[in-house]
DNA sequence: GCGCAAGGTTTACATCTGTAATCGATATGA
DNA sequence: TCATATCGATTACAGATGTAAACCTTGCGC
């Protein structure tokens, strides 16, 4: 099991979520700094921002570095775990897990872009030249 | 708008979703025929149904059309509007709106089987001749 | 006619989520 | 040294969700 795999039990909510996408876009960042990022964006008050961290950490999602008497908040689960794991678990609730269901549904319902299919096809010929 | 775009504000649930498979599957069934079909497979209770039921009435997701004393429960949304809903929100969330990077992500980790990959193939050609 | 079964409706209640306010310790500038 | 600004920790609290039980009405078998 790679050092990505952590997504264990405890999930992610869409708040917290927003935390994480901070932390993964530059880790070791203080309360203060994460609010900075979001708290504009979100409407929300460093109080709420505090919280989530707590959640998180608890939940075994981030690492608190001591840092003097503040924390540095680190990811400890990969961006790529926890998307993989959201997108698999939609096509499972979804399309009974074929992925390809969902990717024919994106197509049929025009949900892709010209460019998409470009990027889709290119992604296509790599993978099976 | 055609008729299958009713997703409109309120959410449906998990729990409520797969009560809502059900009825996608076949409607116009009765609270205690919905339970044959899902009280087994979750552990739920009639009573539970029926509050589920209630529910989406509410939401608007579902219409009870009276059948002497009881009602016959029938979708007003369709499945492939509320799949295209939750299908967009999460490309929204995780990847930026950018369908193409969510196949791109399910084909990098492998999610997508040699199958999924005849399928998709099979797919573009039919939408590129 | 009467009690029971079957239906829906109302009420319940523990968790989880979103969103903070408050509290207590502490570093810091005056 | 003392008030104050910062931090994290604790507590709060409303609304959503999962999961039912209790309740009320009514058709049905005896």
């Amino acid at each position: 099991m790679n050092p990505s795999d952590e997504n264990s039990g405890e999930r992610i909510t869409d708040a917290e979520h927003a935390v994480m996408e901070v932390l993964w876009d530059r880790p070791r960042q203080t309360a203060a700094e994460v609010c900075e990022e979001v708290c504009g964006k979100r409407g929300w008050s460093l109080a709420t921002v505090k919280t989530l961290l707590s959640r998180l950490v608890q939940k075994g999602a981030i690492a608190a570095e001591p840092d003097g008497r503040r924390f540095l908040y680190t990811p400890l689960i990969a961006r790529d775990a926890y998307v993989g794991g959201e997108s698999r678990r939609l096509v499972e609730r979804l399309f009974g897990g074929r992925a390809a269901s969902l990717v024919a549904h994106l197509a049929e319902t025009e949900a892709l872009s010209e460019a998409d299919l470009d990027a889709i096809e290119a992604l296509l010929k790599e993978l099976r030249p």
